[in-house]
DNA sequence: CCTACCGATCGGTAGG
DNA sequence: CCTACCGATCGGTAGG
């Protein structure tokens, strides 16, 4: 029982995620979700408090993703390049194949009420510090230019969280071919990659 | 009294602007426009219809503004670097000085109804037409590398268009800076840049 | 999980 | 631009 209870709340979760992404979390009401998952309006509250906690949820547990993705690669003994390299893979494979939960993640979060949003943004800054290191490791060993550490930083970050936008599971390129692609744009350049 | 309107309406889409970017369009009220305003509730729809008519303005001329800002440049006889970089530029500076706008314009066009919606995204598909024959024109001229035309032209749309979510106009860099920055960065790459 | 319902707030209107 | 108000919808609850 206590299985299926989850099992059931993995398909709300994944019915929110949805419709957060695709309306936003203001204009998604909580009977929109029981449609989508045919029940009965009201039916939710058995399994939920409040609205927010859904999308709580749901930004929890990507934040926790990316960071699970990225510790065991920069606890690792690779250069600091390849360390990168591999993160920024993580990272656009999570936001492809989870694309709903990625666009919540990225432009839900203002919607949380105090204590969550002081919370999630504080994860969000830890996340975004990991990744600043590799970037200032990849300055001083020479890799890359004497260039602005936080602009680049933010760059990288700003191209893996726009994927979502346009990503179709359906489409040619694979999470792979798109973790590269762009890997090679950031670090070669327009002028540079592709020679 | 028609110029008198006429600002009283520049005044009224400043404030839904301001509104709509830091809580979203479905979040924000006609009272919360109505509150910014110091006006009482209901007079709002003296000046429009519905809410919607605000967001349309508001999407509608920041479209207007981008296509304006490129469209000179891209007609004159420069390279085609050259004129990408000074669109960038334009993009840039149309992006910082009018973050709000900037915001609004990339996140909450989802909220237009039909035939609005489809007539925002034809606008929106005829801008990075424009962008995309220039990056198409550095590579057939060799500035660049033999790059995915489509892909890069996503790039610099996307690292243009998230600068309004960390820019402040009293920090440190000028609109100018961040521009020559990010064309240093999308051009010559995280190793090439710098040197 | 369903039925029936609550108070609050929403976008919008009429009449001045 | 204000006052007073409309029907609809909202998030959430009680009782079964």
């Amino acid at each position: 029982m206590a299985e299926a209870t989850l099992q059931r709340r993995e398909q709300v979760l994944t019915a929110a995620e949805l419709l957060f992404a695709r309306r936003g979390f203001a204009a998604t009401s909580v009977a929109d979700i029981e449609d989508a998952l045919g029940t009965q309006a009201g039916s939710l509250y058995s399994l939920i408090d409040t609205k927010e906690d859904l999308l709580w949820e749901i930004v929890d547990s990507a934040a926790t993703r990316y960071t699970n993705a990225a510790k065991p690669i920069i606890e690792s003994d690779l250069p600091p390049v390849e360390k990168l390299s591999r993160v920024i893979a993580a990272h656009v494979r999570e936001n492809t194949t989870g694309a709903a939960s990625a666009s919540v993640y990225s432009t839900q979060w203002r919607h949380l009420a105090e204590p969550r949003r002081s919370e999630f943004l504080a994860r969000r800054r830890a996340y975004v510090k990991l990744l600043r290191g590799l970037v200032r490791d990849c300055i001083q060993d020479g890799t890359f230019g004497n260039i602005d550490e936080k602009f680049a930083t933010l760059l990288i970050l700003s191209s893996m969280n726009w994927i979502y936008q346009w990503y179709r599971p359906d489409g040619p390129m694979t999470p792979e071919d798109i973790a590269q692609k762009l890997t090679s744009l950031l670090f070669d350049g327009l002028c540079g990659a592709g020679r």
